[in-house]
DNA sequence: CCGGCCATCAACCGAAAGGTTGACTTCCTG
DNA sequence: CAGGAAGTCAACCTTTCGGTTGATGGCCGG
């Protein structure tokens, strides 16, 4: 079914970015079918999304958040949106509570997409964003709304970074260290973190934050 | 590429399990091409990837074990591989260090293969099984060994139960309370703990054994 | 049948974390 | 420019946690 509003129109140029060949495989399937779109381009890593988002000039980039090892999508996506011309940028995630949603849309994603989603949502997504229009997944739109609607849950950038030194392990004193502060603001952080989330330990605020997509998974 | 072992044999018949439309799509696009293989038939839940193996009678079935919300493909996997004529389960995930390899080999999966395979991976894997072959992927297999050559890292049943509670940010009053124990013995499990897994305190203790697939993601 | 692992609990002590108050600076925004 | 939020730090106190020692009983395998 083609959209009315294209009908003869050029179609649609996507590179698609994802670190899984067999994902890759299936958004091709899915939109080479598509008359009105055509992938121009494959991705494994970001740093090639970036290249090839230069290179092949596409109208639309559908990239993975999650890419393997290390690099973020969210990076990329800062990188491909920073030049004049840049392509629209359509972000796929597997995780509706991702962190880095917020991130995402602030370095310049046009829209959002859940791996669940079906063909149909998904072609739907990729021309919306050629368009140049926002396409959020219901979900994460309402997760976003929520947010605002929940100020009182958002993390201050050191409360979050202290958090996540908590998460991965370390004492008061290591973070300390690490972060070149005194054991006190270490302290002073986590007691605001805890009153934030309601929680009355640290690995308490570690659970919550995790559910709430507040740090890495 | 055909493989010379098997020229003019039946082709394989594959069912797919995933709860991602566009894995499926990806996995049908990849498999569907080999002409030795044929997928008869797709399931979006476990459930339904149960039904299915029993109606369609595959030879091999490709399940996730992240299942979507709840059901796990290792449940599935014993109920399949539970009768007589069961069909050979391949199993196919994100992550290396999952914590449930062990139950889903022990529930009766004939191989092993993570969603970033290629695709001559994923028909060789699928061919593999199809023979009866175990054909679990190399970064997995080592893991199994090495769970077997540090068998120090191995929590006991109860030690993961509360490390799991902990992980939940409960304290060790509450998990006492929770499974009806004195804190004493939670502070001897944990200290127990700690020492298997080389750390020195809880929070750590939650970072490394998630990052070894000991506890619940 | 005995040694080892698992599971349970107690008492104790020092160290770390949790909680409060208060104070200072910087930066942004109304 | 006044106010507030964020970030930094100190001193103090209470609670929890980490670590040790030791003890009991069940179960399994050599």
């Amino acid at each position: 079914m083609v959209s009315e509003t294209m009908t003869d129109r050029a179609p649609i140029r996507l590179l698609l970015a994802d670190d899984h060949p067999i994902v890759r495989s299936g958004l091709r399937a899915v939109l080479d079918a598509e008359p009105d779109i055509e992938v121009v381009g494959e991705a494994a890593t970001a740093s090639e999304a970036v290249r090839l988002a230069g290179e092949l000039a596409p109208d639309v980039v559908l990239m993975d958040l999650q890419f393997g090892s290390g690099s973020h999508g969210a990076d990329a996506t800062a990188q491909i949106t920073a030049r004049p011309d840049a392509p629209r940028v359509l972000i796929l995630t597997t995780y509706d509570t991702d962190a880095d949603i917020l991130a995402a849309i602030e370095a310049g994603a046009t829209g959002y997409l859940l791996k669940d989603a079906s063909p149909d949502d998904l072609a739907a997504a990729v021309r919306t964003a050629a368009a140049g229009r926002s396409a959020l997944a219901p979900a994460v739109a309402q997760r976003l709304m929520g947010r605002m609607r929940t100020p009182e849950a958002a993390l201050s950038r050191r409360e979050t970074e202290v958090l996540q030194l908590v998460a991965d392990g370390m004492s008061n004193q290591q973070i300390s260290r690490a972060l070149f502060l005194s054991q006190a603001t270490v302290k002073s952080h986590l007691v605001h973190v805890f009153t934030k989330l309601g929680v009355d330990n640290r690995t308490a605020a570690v659970a919550a934050a995790r559910r709430q997509g507040l740090i890495r998974r």
